[in-house]
DNA sequence: AATTTAGCCTGCGCGC
DNA sequence: TGCGCGCAGGCTAAAT
């Protein structure tokens, strides 16, 4: 499920493959797709440059125009053409090939190239907008806060310990929603916000302005670290996720809570224990997360 | 105004 | 073996 790091990690390698690419043709293979995608918009124009909002990616065009990308679960955008000179094998996540059978668009581009848009449970989402548009807190950006600090360019204010401290006294929601609240704090879900808990020894169901002031602080650098080690492990391949040369990430394996129920914790040895808050899988150790 | 819930969609694992 | 059913999950719109 792709998190600010996955997003982060297809961003780097899409600015690497397609930006200085011309956009083709461009085919809709299902119907629901067509919906926001004017394909006349951005046919004939240049990728200029890939950008990253919290989980949403803006590919920037050359005419003032962005097509925008939520991935969802299970979105992938995959790249192949001249400037991946040697692709690695293509990850059996993504399924019969390209194009193959989720995939729903597919972008054609200049010296052969083309990005393939696949989405198994098409909760994913494209559309085409002024690219003036995508503004902190507008609609396009579905009214994103701010940013972890984790990248040197991201488009989003940043979020600092100070802004961290006002939206968690703010409300008495449970702390793992207040993290997962993209209107609050952009670009943190379900395996980053378990696993920050989890280093910062905090609860998940404590309530947001019960933390002390220094649980805020070291949750607040839990959730820098976290996201760095994601980033740096090329992000989780937990479900169907792959980058655009087809590979994997790698942070699946070293989650630090995420997906451990039953197993020992990494710290005290006691089991991992899962519940549901929010309707999302939680994943805590009831010994050393209080 | 803040918070909770239903729905989008498909594959998978479970029980019978 | 095979079938149906519930569950998973980010986010939005609607309901409370």
């Amino acid at each position: 499920m792709p998190e600010l790091p996955e997003v982060e990690a297809v961003r780097l390698q899409l600015a690497k493959f397609v930006v200085g690419s011309r956009i083709g043709e461009i085919e809709i293979l299902t119907p629901k797709y067509e919906v926001g995608m004017d394909k006349k918009k951005v046919v004939g124009a240049r990728v200029v440059n890939v950008r990253r909002f919290g989980k949403i990616l803006s590919i920037d065009l050359s005419n003032g125009f962005s097509i925008i990308i939520h991935l969802k679960l299970t979105g992938q955008l995959i790249y192949r053409g001249p400037n991946l000179k040697n692709p690695p094998p293509l990850s059996s996540r993504v399924a019969e090939g390209l194009p193959g059978k989720y995939t729903h668009i597919i972008f054609k581009l200049d010296r052969g190239g083309a990005l393939y848009f696949n989405d198994l449970r098409q909760f994913g989402w494209m559309k085409i907008v002024q690219s003036s548009e995508l503004k902190f807190q507008s609609d396009f950006l579905t009214k994103l806060g701010y940013e972890p600090p984790v990248v040197l360019d991201s488009p989003l204010p940043v979020l600092t310990l100070e802004e961290f401290g006002k939206i968690l006294a703010g409300t008495k929601r449970a702390i793992k929603i207040v993290l997962m609240d993209q209107t609050k704090i952009a670009g943190v879900g379900n395996i980053y916000a378990n696993d920050a808990l989890w280093l910062a020894e905090i609860n998940p169901l404590r309530p947001a302005n019960r933390l002390t002031s220094k649980e805020v602080e070291l949750l607040f650098k839990s959730i820098i670290k976290v996201l760095k080690n994601g980033i740096k492990m090329g992000g989780s391949s937990e479900n169907t996720f792959v980058v655009p040369d087809g590979s994997e990430g790698k942070y699946q394996n070293f989650t630090l809570v995420y997906g451990r129920e039953g197993l020992p914790c990494k710290r005290c040895g006691e089991k991992i224990r899962k519940i549901s808050l929010g309707g999302r899988g939680t994943y805590f150790c009831p010994n050393c997360q209080k």
